[in-house]
Order: C-alpha cells, then sequence, then structure tokens
DNA sequence: AGTTTGACTGGAG
DNA sequence: CCTCCAGCCAAAC
C-alpha cells in the first residue's frame, strides 16, 4: 500500500460515494482523485467490492470510466435506472449528462 | 519474494 | 457496440 492506513482510504471512498446525488454517477477515477489517489482507480473498486454486506453506500453510483456497469456486478444498471440515471441502449450511461460534476 | 488477479483505463480493431 | 491488448498498481495467493 501507499500508506499506512489504507483504512483511511476506504472511510474517504466511502464518504465520497455517499455524497453522490441521486441520479448522478463517478467513474473509479475521478473517486480515486478525490480521496487523493490518482492511479489508484482499482483500489477504489476492490474497496468498494470488499464493502461488507448491509453497508449504507450507494457503490452502484460508481461506474467505470466508459459510463459502463461493472462485468461481475449486472444488478448496478437496475439499480441506477431506478435513480434516473439516463442508460444508452446496451448499458452505457450517458456520462455527459449523469456524471457528478464536481466543479 | 515472485506470480496472478481485478467492480480499471484508453485506445485499436 | 463488442472484444482484445497493453499499461497500470496494490492486494491476494
Amino acid at each position: 500500500m501507499l500508506r499506512p492506513d489504507i483504512e483511511q482510504f476506504y472511510k474517504e471512498v466511502c464518504e465520497v460515494v455517499c455524497h453522490i446525488p441521486e441520479g448522478k454517477v463517478l467513474t473509479y477515477g475521478d473517486v480515486a482523485r478525490l480521496v487523493g489517489y490518482p492511479c489508484h482507480s482499482r483500489l477504489v473498486a476492490r474497496a468498494l467490492s470488499s464493502l461488507p454486506a448491509g453497508h449504507h453506500v450507494p457503490a452502484w453510483r460508481v461506474v467505470n470510466s466508459q459510463g459502463r456497469t461493472a462485468p461481475c456486478w449486472p444488478q448496478q444498471q437496475a439499480l441506477l435506472e431506478a435513480e434516473g440515471v439516463v442508460f444508452r441502449k446496451a448499458g452505457f450511461v450517458e456520462m455527459k449528462a449523469c456524471r457528478w460534476q464536481l466543479l
């Protein structure tokens, strides 16, 4: 790990994800950057996939850079659609409209 | 300590 | 739109 407390990293990831408003999404890379790890998108993915059952984190609002849903997690698309996220034909988030703009 | 793996990324075919 | 490939980096094995 890059830092002595990876737990802090996980905590920050959860915090950022919890702040994503309904109908909006963020990419792994964006979350990584927000918590101070610009090149650790995979670590974000690992953090979210390792979350304990019953967590209150809307991890489904995090998608990959192409606006694609996780390959091993088909339910994600349905969850997003239920919140009003716009999807293209084959399961692509319309990032242009739904990516959370922090600027 | 070396190898494999992955809820990634971006580009090419 | 889909798959494959190379680059990437920390965790898991």
